[in-house]
DNA sequence: GGCGAGATTCTCT
DNA sequence: GAGAATCTCGCCC
């Protein structure tokens, strides 16, 4: 039941919505971390002001403009990696960044990567929880290291501003479970 | 439990 | 050389 290639092949903010209540699996050695994803945003290209692809194509960037449905996995802030999806047809600049997983297998891993903290309630920390970083940029999600499982829709999504940006920050493009306990934000 | 600041490196201008 | 799709800790309620 993994989520095939056309999945992510379609507009971006229909990707987010559908990828709300899917299970991200990252196989480390024999080792299998898995979470529901209840927290997304939707990053778009030229008409987005909020996203790395708005002033066009970059060496950092440019796996946004390429095939859907691989990692696009960024260092920021000095201290932080962030987990997103590319999608659109090739060409089109566009991804989903994760922003929040309720943890399903690995949970030991994940403590100990997360030294006891709280696990997977925001972006910069599922990536450290899952052991994500920027080896993992350019991965193809269809393949067996990293990838997305079918699940179920969440009964209610919300949708509201964007988080932690200054341009862009009106656009309603962050999709929530409401009422998980995993949310970054309230 | 909330607010404010520091951390620390990569990317583009 | 600035600013960034964030997190943590310390301080003060």
């Amino acid at each position: 039941m993994k989520l095939p290639r056309k999945f992510y092949s379609r507009r971006t903010d229909i990707v987010a919505r559908d990828l709300l209540g899917c299970v991200l699996v990252h196989r480390k050695g024999s080792k299998r971390l898995s979470g529901k994803i209840v927290e997304t945003e939707a990053y778009r290209g030229y008409d987005d002001p909020g996203s790395h692809a708005f002033r066009g194509r970059t060496p950092r960037n440019s796996i946004m403009f390429g095939k859907p449905g691989f990692a696009y996995v960024y260092f920021v802030y000095g201290n932080h990696h962030c987990l997103n999806f590319t999608t659109e047809e090739q060409g089109t600049a566009g991804a989903v960044l994760i922003r929040a997983l309720e943890p399903i297998e690995g949970l030991e891993s994940m403590r100990k990567n997360r030294k006891g903290r709280s696990l997977t309630n925001g972006p910069g920390k599922l990536t450290q929880a899952l052991g994500i970083t920027r080896d993992q940029n350019g991965v193809d999600l269809i393949g067996n290291m990293l990838y997305v499982l079918n699940g179920d829709s969440p009964e209610k999504v919300f949708k509201t501003n964007r988080i932690g940006i200054k341009r862009g920050a009106e656009l309603k493009l962050r999709f929530y479970n409401k009422g998980n306990k995993f949310l970054s934000v309230i």
